[in-house]
DNA sequence: GTCTATATAGGGATAGAC
DNA sequence: GTCTATCCCTATATAGAC
């Protein structure tokens, strides 16, 4: 069960070490470092860099070379993790992965209210986002350029969580909390608001609007259409 | 007035046409082509070409071969439209905003009820990035690779866009039609639904959802969160 | 394990024929 | 007004020194 923001987010943030080695671990076929400890250290690197760079000027136009300027590398040192720059997409969206289904999952499991479960679902999603804002945004702005099985991948996971929020909606249909409205058009629309929230983070942050506070008036928008009218 | 989209197209496509001569007209520095059919018969070309590859690779993977080879154009023929790569962001950017400025100026303007004015601009909206869809998907997409004065316009016209929504609600609050809610919070989360519509068109077709069903779905969940209940 | 120097190809841009 | 052939730079990728 989550509270707010900082408690998400003093929870999560220890494992980012973690997800890394993980990374590193999982592709020890593609890259030629033996010692963890350097390899997760510039895997950190690469990853930062590469969010960085390709989020602002996106990934194809982002050259090697600028790469290796701002993460401090060079190139020989950065072709030792990868074997060429799709590579660097791989890594990118797996440790997105390891972590998205990781939380995904531990927040939304065990509560049993509908519209309890709706709200942890959209605080998990929000919050996540928050704290991953970058590969969040890198994921679905280079969407449509990503080697087919990334793709593949990323298109399951966006279900995923698409269904999360239809599979909470029908649940409260059917116990006549909800409305009988389109729940899936109705997953829909939310998914676009919380994909909002990382894309145009900017355009919030002048709004001097807070993730929790975002959260509250995305439930009371759609508690308000599905909610059965007393 | 709109009624549905059926009426909306079929008032607007006789003048695409009168869009890329306007175009031509305004480009005819950088165009070395003098004969305006002619002119005009490429320059079509050249848009859809470069609408269709870059929303399927993005712009900046998609080269100038790939263009010619899709338009059926030579490199020496493309370049008698354009100096530079950037030029074709150029003549994209502009022959959309032309058609938008125009299409929603026309249709939000002579309505008094903020509802009706909310339901107007909701559809116009819809409507026009359903007939624009490719361009609307590429200035999203591209939105950060943008040469500087087309990133200015379409900041512009994002902010314009939002704020003619804004001022609706603000209107209607005034008028005790409308709750007292956040009108520019709301009027952002309206935006995030609308630009779902043609950034994510496919989902919305598997769903066999059409324009006009979303754009009744949009004004009720907005209607039922900012009405005031009686 | 990290660096510099270099090979190679691919893509933007142009010259000049027709 | 349109095409083909070509120039030249940039970016990926690798070889080999330290």
């Amino acid at each position: 069960m989550i509270t707010n923001y900082e408690v998400f987010r003093s929870e999560l943030t220890m494992s980012k070490e973690d997800v890394i080695r993980e990374l590193y671990r999982e592709n020890t076929d593609r890259i030629s470092i033996k010692k963890e400890a350097t390899a997760v250290k510039n895997l950190t690197r690469i990853i930062d860099s590469t969010l960085r760079l390709a989020n602002s000027k996106g990934f194809h136009a982002m050259t090697l070379r600028d790469l290796c300027a701002d993460s401090g590398m060079s190139m020989g040192g950065l072709y030792a993790y990868i074997r060429n720059k799709d590579d660097l997409i791989h890594l990118i969206q797996s440790h997105g992965f390891i972590i998205t289904r990781r939380t995904l999952q531990h927040y939304t499991a065990d509560l049993d209210d509908p519209r309890e479960r709706l709200y942890a679902a959209i605080k998990a999603h929000l919050y996540l986002s928050e704290l991953m804002r970058a590969w969040f945004y890198f994921s679905y702005m280079e969407a449509k350029s990503l080697p087919e099985p990334e793709k593949r991948d990323a298109i399951a996971i966006e279900l995923e969580i698409e269904s999360i929020f239809q599979t909470v909606i029908e649940d409260g249909i059917r116990e006549k909390v909800f409305a009988d409205k389109n729940a899936r058009l109705v997953a829909s629309l939310i998914k676009a608001m919380l994909q909002d929230w990382y894309l145009k983070r900017r355009k919030y942050r002048d709004q001097e609007v807070s993730v929790d506070q975002y959260a509250l008036v995305l439930r009371d928008v759609v508690e308000s259409y599905i909610s059965v009218s007393i």
